[in-house]
RNA sequence: GGCCCAUUCGUCUAGCGGCCCAGGACGCCACCCUCUCAAGGUGGAGAUCACCGGUUCGAAUCCGGUAUGGGUCACCA
């Protein structure tokens, strides 16, 4: 489809008080596409109004999130741009001739009043079951007195709401949401510390940087109205509102860090994949038509806020899990392969030595790609392949199944099977199998139980990669001694 | 409490007045394949489209109300 959609600019504002978890990621996602489709552009502005809640790094492992996702910014504070600083606390002197101007134009004002003041109003209201809010006692000193006394004493600036008629925010996704002014007040724009509140650096800030949509979570609709304001009262245009949904926890309830809320960086460490996990938030709130696996090639080329779900999605955990194994398995070999290493590297113990041997990697990957889901899964499938010695398995998980009170039966046939196999001069997958074949019948069993056993034996678990494959890797000499040593286990115990 | 927002299978969604007694995906169940586990294949259960009214020849789709859920009322974002 060709279409004619202007190109667009897009940010993702978040504030570093932290990691940024799966809601912020899931806008950044959409944010992303969207300027990607319309050849537009994405960039990275932090939040840091705040002096009081900045955590150290997080900068860092916001940067760093974005660049495991593959979410490429086009400016942004570490790599600048045509509207830099990307940083809010070094673009003070903007927000400041801004509030100044409003104060100017009678659209805000100094208030003196004390937080302990504020506090006790608010107590007050909450008493007499009142709104709550600035009921404007500032407002009404003279511009001249207030300014005489702004430049000795401590104050915020407030932006004076229109006491009369309503304000209309335009939303993309629900179009327009009315709000009678009577119920906003006069909110701070700029605190007594010279930062500004978020009301003010968004406004300034998306429109210096010339942001065409503003997509943002929903709590910030309520506060939609106050933004427009001083939109209209500073002149700027208004810009493309998206206010997005919550995601929430599987067992309801917004998604928190309680929730099992993870940051891009621990999926990373859990053995998620960046595509999977881009692919899978962002069809969670959003859909097109049937289609659920998406690449990223495919999906900025349909991808429309316009589509967007206004009702809030719940975290699909199985769902993201299923798909992060579509995205290995659709993965070429050998960069399959090279994940698997890199993952082991991490996950084997510290006496298997670095770096690990790739083409040995290689060898086993066919064998366990469809048994992967994330990539923590691997460790446990080949961890054997890795172990010069294999501790045989207590006596009772051989004695299962058809094999319960056979511990005869059960020995015989191993050691049948230790003969046949010590007899071999070919060891390959087909000449394993169709000699372990042979053994169970002359034993009198059936092939899948004596497969069983020697399972057991040589890999020390009942859940593996295809058995005589795996026996190809082990080689000869270990395969057959471990063989050897469960049956004498299983005759020690009779 | 005031204000604002939302409401289709357990979950994510398709649907934009007739093609829908509602389609797909995850999950679940069964069968097939099969050396375990997966993967794959086939089939199945699962939604009176929150409820009540209205508009219309006709509504999941438009309108109103109710209920439920959520958000927000800071010198936090």
């Amino acid at each position: 489809m060709t279409d004619d959609l202007k190109p667009a600019r897009l940010r993702l504002a978040p504030s570093p008080t932290g990691e940024p978890h799966v809601g912020v990621l899931r806008t950044a996602i959409w944010s992303w596409l969207y300027a990607k489709r319309t050849g537009g552009q994405f960039l990275l502005r932090i939040e840091d109004t705040d002096q009081t809640r900045l955590v150290p790094g997080s900068v860092e492992r916001i940067i760093r999130s974005l660049d495991w996702l593959g979410l490429t910014y086009d400016e942004g504070p570490d790599i600048g741009g045509p509207f830099a600083p990307y940083t809010q606390s070094e673009r003070l002197p903007m927000y400041q001739e801004a509030a100044a101007r409003l104060v100017q134009s009678g659209n805000a004002y100094p208030c003196f009043c004390s937080s302990e003041e504020l506090d006790a109003l608010r107590a007050r209201q909450q008493a007499e079951k009142r709104a709550t809010g600035y009921e404007g006692k500032c407002r009404v000193i003279a511009p001249a007195e207030a300014a005489a006394r702004a430049a000795a004493e401590p104050h915020v600036i407030r932006f004076a709401v229109p006491r009369e008629g309503a304000t209309t925010v335009e939303d993309l996704l629900r179009g327009p949401v009315v709000v009678e002014n009577r119920t906003l007040d006069d909110f701070v724009i700029l605190k007594s510390d010279g930062f500004p509140t978020y009301h003010l650096a968004h406004v300034v800030d998306d429109t210096a940087m010339e942001i065409t949509h503003v997509t943002r979570g929903d709590e910030w609709l309520p506060s939609a109205p106050r933004h427009a304001l001083l939109f209209d009262a500073l002149g700027y245009p208004r810009p493309i509102y998206v206010h997005n949904p919550v995601i929430l926890a599987p067992g309801g309830g917004k998604l928190s860090k309680r929730h099992g809320a993870k940051s891009a960086l621990e999926y990373a460490e859990d053995g998620y994949l960046a595509d999977a996990l881009v692919n899978f938030l962002c069809i969670t709130g959003w859909g097109h038509g049937d289609e659920t696996v998406m690449s990223r090639e495919e999906l900025t080329r349909v991808f429309d806020i316009k589509d967007i779900s206004l009702a809030p999605a719940t975290f699909d955990t199985e769902k993201l899990n299923w798909m992060n194994g579509v995205y290995l398995r659709q993965m070429p070999e050998q960069q399959l392969a090279e994940l698997f290493a890199q993952r082991l590297e991490i996950d084997l113990p510290p006496d298997v030595p670095r770096p690990l041997d790739r083409s040995f990697v290689e060898e086993f990957t066919p064998l366990i790609r469809e048994r992967v889901q994330l990539l923590t899964d691997v460790l446990p499938l080949v961890d054997f392949f890795y172990q010069s010695v294999v501790a045989t398995p207590p006596v009772e998980e051989f004695l299962a199944k058809k094999w319960k009170d056979q511990p005869q039966a059960t020995a015989d046939a191993l050691d049948a099977a230790a003969d046949d196999l010590d007899a071999l001069d070919d060891w390959d997958a087909e000449t394993l199998e169709a000699t372990l074949r042979a053994t169970a019948e002359r034993v009198g069993a059936r092939a899948g139980d004596l497969f069983t056993l020697v399972r057991l034996a040589v890999t020390g678990k009942t859940i593996t990669p295809p058995l005589f494959e795996s026996m190809v890797i082990v080689g000869t000499g270990p395969s057959i001694d471990r063989v050897r040593a469960a049956s004498a286990a299983v005759r020690a115990s009779i």
